[in-house]
RNA sequence: CGCGGGAUGGAGCAGUCAGGAAGCUCGUCGGGCUCAUAACCCGAAGGUCGUAGGUUCAAAUCCUACUCCCGCAA
């Protein structure tokens, strides 16, 4: 099929490439315009300019895709169909109207589940079991749109965000690959969504929903640490300075009698911290301004008094 | 030139402000103890103190430039 390819992250890039990958024709690719990025602030071209770059195809990175002028070059691009990954704009309805087959988004949920920004986050933060991909027709609404297929996979216990986002991304490249001939011969059974989600918004995370809090459970908490790896990483306060935390797991001992956020311990296994609910042991940690390091290396260079200090702000 | 932290044997760190013998917790190797051990005891090897230049009788330490890593901010 003739079709135009909208998308930014490394999330998108797989799915461009499966579907150049399988002989469609790609006729152009809209991305983000470049944006300066890192510390030393330098413009760096999105994940799927790169991708298109290296592959030849003509990218266009309108500031707003509103803009009646990118109207008309899609109509000289005249695609069957435009598919959507994680594009980061708004698409107008003139757009979604434009293509014969109109606009198909992979969205990394099973919807009505986690529609919005972070589905992928959102899944491994509420610890959910299963999760997947899904293919729908877009429409006005945000991740409302006719369902065509879905792929559930179900989340390992280590799960993190950036793993789930490795698999996610691979499964819906897999799944619009296939679903995309099927469209086209009119095999597909567009099923309609419920009004309602079945689950919270899924919105943007934020740096601060890294923030640890004590008070919650040694398993909330350990979902907090998978969900936001590996950005923005959940943290906590040690002496002043931050304290990123990259791995941890729930201990089975019981539970101390010392406030939560207390160290209770610090071995080569890793630093027992009290929590609102269980005791959590940290066992990939990275403080401000250091490297990343298993607890084991992190102890060799500092001691604990156990019982005495409390993690936090 | 957005703000800040860091670079010291294989790992993680102290020492830098008040310049003057290379240190700590581990790891490695050898020996001892032990039924045995990741435990304990004794000993050893291993370092251009990020790079380059400067000040000084003397620089890990003070000054200048540069490289790389990291936290924040976007």
């Amino acid at each position: 099929m003739r079709i135009v390819f909208m998308g930014t992250p490394d999330f998108a890039v797989g799915t461009l490439e499966a579907l150049v990958a399988s002989g469609h024709q790609v006729e152009g690719v809209f991305t983000q315009p470049d944006k300066p990025v890192g510390r030393k602030q330098e413009l760096r071209p999105t994940a799927v300019k790169a991708a298109a770059d290296k592959i030849g195809l003509p990218v266009y990175q309108p500031a707003r895709i509103r803009n009646p002028e990118n109207l008309e070059i899609l109509k000289k691009l005249d695609p069957e169909v435009i598919v959507v990954v994680a594009y980061g704009q708004l698409i107008p309805q003139s757009i979604l109207e434009l293509p014969e087959y109109g606009c198909l988004n992979v969205h990394a949920s099973l919807l009505p589940a986690y529609r919005g920004a972070a589905p992928i986050q959102w899944a491994v933060l509420n610890g959910e079991k299963t999760s997947g991909v899904t293919i729908m027709q877009m429409d006005a609404g945000l991740d409302t749109g006719d369902m065509l297929s879905q792929t559930e996979i179900t989340l390992d216990p280590q799960e993190t965000g950036g793993s789930l986002f490795e698999r996610l991304s691979r499964a819906g490249a897999g799944l619009l690959v296939e679903t995309l001939p099927k469209l086209q011969a009119g095999e597909l059974h567009p099923r309609k969504q419920p009004k309602e989600s079945t689950t919270a918004y899924a919105r943007m995370i934020e740096k601060k929903d890294g923030i640890i809090d004590w008070n919650r459970t040694a398993r909330q908490i350990d979902c907090q640490i998978r969900g936001l790896n590996p950005w923005p990483s959940a943290f906590t306060g040690l002496e002043g300075r931050q304290l990123k935390i990259w791995r941890a797991s729930v201990s089975g001992e019981p539970d101390s009698k010392k406030p939560c956020g207390t160290v209770l311990g610090a071995e080569a296994g890793g630093i027992r911290v009290q929590t609102g609910d269980g005791i959590l042991i940290l066992e990939e940690i990275q403080l401000e301004g250091r490297k990343r390091m298993t607890a084991a290396d992190f102890l060799r260079g500092r001691r604990f008094a156990a019982g005495e200090t409390r993690l936090g702000f």
